[in-house]
Formats: C-alpha cells, structure tokens, sequence
DNA sequence: ATGAAAGCGCTAACAA
DNA sequence: TTGTTAGCGCTTTCAT
C-alpha cells in the first residue's frame, strides 16, 4: 500500500501544498480553514496513508488518549469481568480513547487521563495505589477504603437480594442459606448485610457460611455439606460467588435433595453455566457490559465536566428466575 | 505527598544540580555518569517522585511502549480469553510494556509496537486491517488468511485430539461424535480435520455435526439431539465449543443415557464449570495463560531480533481426565 | 564524566 | 483565511 516510513503531518503539508497548521486544522475541524483547502488536504492525508502520532500529540495537548482499567487479580476468571472489559473498551473506542489493562503484576508505564477500577478490593495494594494517583477514577461498586474516587458506578444488590429473597419466600421457602463471598468487597459486605437484614424483618433463621475469594471446589463443597449437614431443615441455598452454585449441586444432589423441588438453589451472579445447568438456575443478572460501558461513560463526562467530582449513578440490575426455583 | 504538578526531568535535573543529560542518564544506567551522582540523582527523584512522562519518550524513540491485544467479539465471554489476556498482560509487565485492548468496534487511536491476536478470524475485518499493519503482529493460533504473521504460537490441537479420542477408544467407545466449531478458526478446522483422519484410520464411522460460533443454547442442545436420534447408537460425545458440553448434558440425561456410563463426554476446551459438573468432564486444558505469556514473549523476541520474521513456537496443552470419560 | 543543543511530531499563540 | 514560531519532555549527538 504505502511506504513503511509513517507519514507525519510536515510531508503531509508540503504534499498538499500548505503549511503544517493548516493541515493540522484541516484534519481537526478546527473551523479556522476554508472548506476547499479542507477537502484538499483531507484528500490527500487519505491518499498518503497519514494517521497523526499519539505521542506527539499526547506530548503535546497534555493528556495520553488512554484509560486504565484494573481488575482484581483473583477474580479475573470469570465471565463477568471479560464482558465488563468489553464494555469498557467499546465505550472508550466511542470517544477515541484506548485502554491499557493493569493488573495486579504491574502498574503501566504508560500515563492514563483516568482509572476504571472494577471491583477494588480494600486489601489491594495496587488499588490503594491507584486510587492516590492524580488522574480521575471511577469504581465500579464502593472503594470500602479510606479515598474518595471522583465517581462511582453502582447497583442496588441490598434491593436485589431482597427481591430474590422474597421470591424464595414467595415459592415455599422458610429456611434460606446464604453461602457468602467474603466481606472485602463491597458488593460482598452488601449481600451479607441484606442477608441479615432479610431474616430478621421475616422472623426467619440465619444459616451464612463465608467464604473467601479464590476459594477451591473442595473448599466451597465441604462448606456446602457442613452448611446442610447443621441444618437439614434448609429448604433454599442461595450463593453468592460466581460458579459457587454450579460446584454445589452435586453435593446437594449427594444429599437427596431434588433442586427446584424440595430444596431451591439460587446464585447472586448469572454466566451462561447457570442457564445451562439442570436444572437451569435462577440468578440475578449483573449486566456486567453495561456497567462497564457506565463506568467509562462517567469517567468521559467527569473529563469534559458534564459530572462532577464525586457523582454517584446507578446501574440498573436484573433477576433471572428459572426451574431452580420452581420457575 | 506532592504536588499535582507532575514533576519534570528539568524540574529534576535542577533539584539535583545537574544538567538535564545527566539526570536522564543516571536514571536510566547508561554508565555514563560516576556512581556517587547516580545515587544522588535517584535519591532526589524519589523525593521528588519524578516519573518520566512515556508520550515524550515514546516520541523521542519513536516507540510506544504498549502493545496491542485483539480478541474475536463473538467469542469473548469465555473463561479461555480471560486468562489469555492475563497471560498477555502480565509478561507484558514484565518488559515495562503496557497492553491495550482492541475489540472490533474500534482500531486503537494509539501506535503500539507490535500485535497480539488471539484465534484470528479470517473473516473479521479489524483482523484483516491489522495484519497488514507495519508493526510485527503474533497471532495465536494460525491465521487461515492470506497475509503472513511475523510469529505464531501454536499448540498442537490435531496430536492432542488424537489422543483424547485414543482415551474414548480405550474406554471402550466405537461410535463417537463430535459437535464441531464452525471452521472460520485454524483451531475449529484443525478438529474437524483431525477427527476425520482418526475415524479414517481406525475405521470409525463419523458422527459430525457443525456448529456456527456464538450459537444459541436451544440451536446446540437441538443439535445434540438430532445428533443423538440420527444414530441411537453413539457411544460418546466430544464437544468443541466452549461450554457446548455443559449445556448438552441434560439433553442427553433426557435421552436416558448415563454420563460416564453408557456414554462418555469431553470437551476440547477445559473451564470450570467442567471440573464441577456433574460429572466432571473430561477435557482438554488448553492453557491460555501460557499461552497468552507465550505470545507476549515471542513478540519481545521480534522486537529485540531474538527470535527472526515467520517464528512458530509450540505450546504445549494437556488433558484432564475426569468421570465422564470414566477416568 | 558532564553539559549544551538539536529535534522527535504535533498544537497553540502570535502575526500577517 | 493562512503562515511562522515556540515549545510540550525527553533522548541523542556533539562538544568539552
């Protein structure tokens, strides 16, 4: 097509026949060219090949053209946070911004205008660092720790939960189980304090068990058997960590229970496992692209000052009921 | 901490009582400077919390620091990538280079020196559009278009299916199917191939059916079925896709067979929700975390001439042997 | 062993 | 409406 050499805007210029600013202008609508040199000079960027130099002009206007976005490290596994990325990027791809990935191995050498953290995790070092930078950043759910990021994008899971308890409720369910993800988010501090809150408003029992972040199947099994085992009174299991449901249904299997039937099964995350599952289970839906595409959208207007410092929105969520839960 | 004011290497060099080239060297060990003013030029840049601004060195060096990371949209939400994009992400963080992510909604704004694509598709045009890009571009996987990669990471899928369904064979299966992944990818082709020529060579009848990569639940599950009623006499199961083997296990409980039993089960693409099924299923493990570090690694080795233009590494990948194959 | 100066490609202020 | 000039922060000659 064209020569391996980029072409840069003074060869683009002189093969147009104006100066470099004219071209620049021209290329940027800056309004200040005649329409017909804009043409022209438009024509022949095109026939050139020419694309500016980020560098030069990130070096230039003072801001990169880039977003952060970090995930926790030990929950990058699931499906949740690779459809959240994917937001991410698609609304930053509708504003010309690229996004650079970070994780816990290594912060970018490269400057961002702004951060997108996804579920930041207290205990994380290299949240906390990011979170003191001097760039905007927006979370998506509470930091629980001591900064204040410049927007937040959350959902209502305390309502969530509530609704998908009381649907338990409304389908025969007098003894709920709750098996927890551990409290260092605030998404999982949240179900827990809903959990609660739930039971005691009903008069119902509280039978929680905990579990931390990363844990094995044999882990969540034996706290599932050890959860029915206490109590085989419990005619309802809801839980909360992705694939936790799925893991647990051979061990309730095991048990005798008929899932959807004398025992109803419930997961506070959806991924497609959870849909295909026999039988298929219940879940509330995250919609993990759309919150993704909210938190970069937040992050834009915080740029351009249409929200300012601090503003919170909401991410609507859903419930998905399926056989699990007689459905 | 300091000021909001990012500090500059002139800020610096004045702090530190020396001349610009002198702090830029003694920060970046070219020997040039005597040890005692090293040591004091990088005290004062930790006092002063001096970090080098990249677009300004990029566009010095005419390199950008970050590399590119493409991924199939319609292939995106499955735990495979997520890993790979870490793997990627993390040898990248290694070498000080940062990651953007590209999807096909949008071509980075952003230079980057060099390409990762992961299972490039023939017919996605923002493939097409940077493989002929003037920065060396590493696919994963072959790319089944015309142009040429400057290096590919491949695993060898053929000699592992092979062996998986050397496994069945063993296991006692003399009728086994395969649910295809449509070819559009190297590695779908590869399976469809392979399992042809091990039918061939052991006299097998083939029992193939194709399917068109991001179909719906129902379009799979009615597949099997069909599979299923067209020979009653299938033994075993082999499913490419992605979550394809989950979400045909009820259709084939509802067919009265017994997984593990009377008919055995495998994927070709491990994920979690394999290892908790019940039964678990056997299933290749592809390794995408090496893999992505894999790509990553090559792409360095092209950029520093370690490893020459057309470069084919071998990725190892493996099989877990689980119930449904009665393992 | 160190400093001075040029210049990467671009945009913004100042001229014409 | 267009051109000229300065300079973003850094690395790299070239000179001392």
């Amino acid at each position: 097509m064209s020569t391996d050499e980029p072409v840069t805007l003074i060869a683009l210029a002189r093969a147009a026949g104006v100066s470099k600013t004219t071209a620049s202008d021209a290329l940027r609508n800056s309004g200040r060219v005649s329409e017909k040199t804009r043409r022209h000079v438009v024509a022949v960027a095109n026939r050139l090949g020419y694309s500016p130099n980020p560098s030069a002009r990130s070096l230039r206007r003072a801001s990169t053209g880039a977003i952060g976005l970090h995930l926790p490290e030990v929950l990058t596994r699931s499906e949740y946070y690779m459809s959240f990325v994917f937001g991410v990027v698609d609304q930053a791809a509708r504003e010309s911004y690229d996004v650079t990935l970070i994780t816990s191995g290594g912060v970018p050498t490269r400057r961002v205008d702004g951060l997108v953290l996804g579920d930041p995790l207290e205990t994380d070092a290299v949240v906390r660092g990011l979170m003191a930078s001097h760039v905007p950043v927006v979370t998506c759910e509470r930091f629980t720790g001591d900064a204040e990021p410049a927007g937040v994008v959350l959902s209502d899971h305390a309502a969530m939960f509530g609704e998908l308890l009381d649907h338990l409720h409304g389908a025969g369910a007098r003894r709920i189980a709750l098996l927890a993800s551990s409290a260092v988010t605030d998404w999982g501090a949240t179900l827990q304090r809903a959990y609660r809150d739930w039971c005691g408003g009903h008069g119902m029992p509280e039978r929680l068990r905990d579990l931390p972040f990363g844990s094995s199947t044999e882990a969540l099994r034996s706290t599932v058997r050890a959860l029915l085992d206490s109590d085989p009174g419990i005619d309802a299991l809801v839980c909360a960590p992705d694939g936790a449901a799925v893991a647990a249904v051979p061990v309730l299997r095991a048990a005798g229970r008929r899932i959807g039937d004398d025992l109803l099964l419930a997961s506070c995350v959806d991924s497609s496992p959870l849909a295909h599952a026999d039988p298929p289970v219940t879940a509330i839906d995250l919609r993990p692209r759309d919150a993704g595409a909210a938190c970069a959208r937040l992050l834009f207007d915080l740029f351009s000052g249409a929200a300012e410092q601090g503003t919170v929105r909401a991410q609507p969520i859903g419930l998905v009921k399926r056989a699990s839960t007689g459905a």
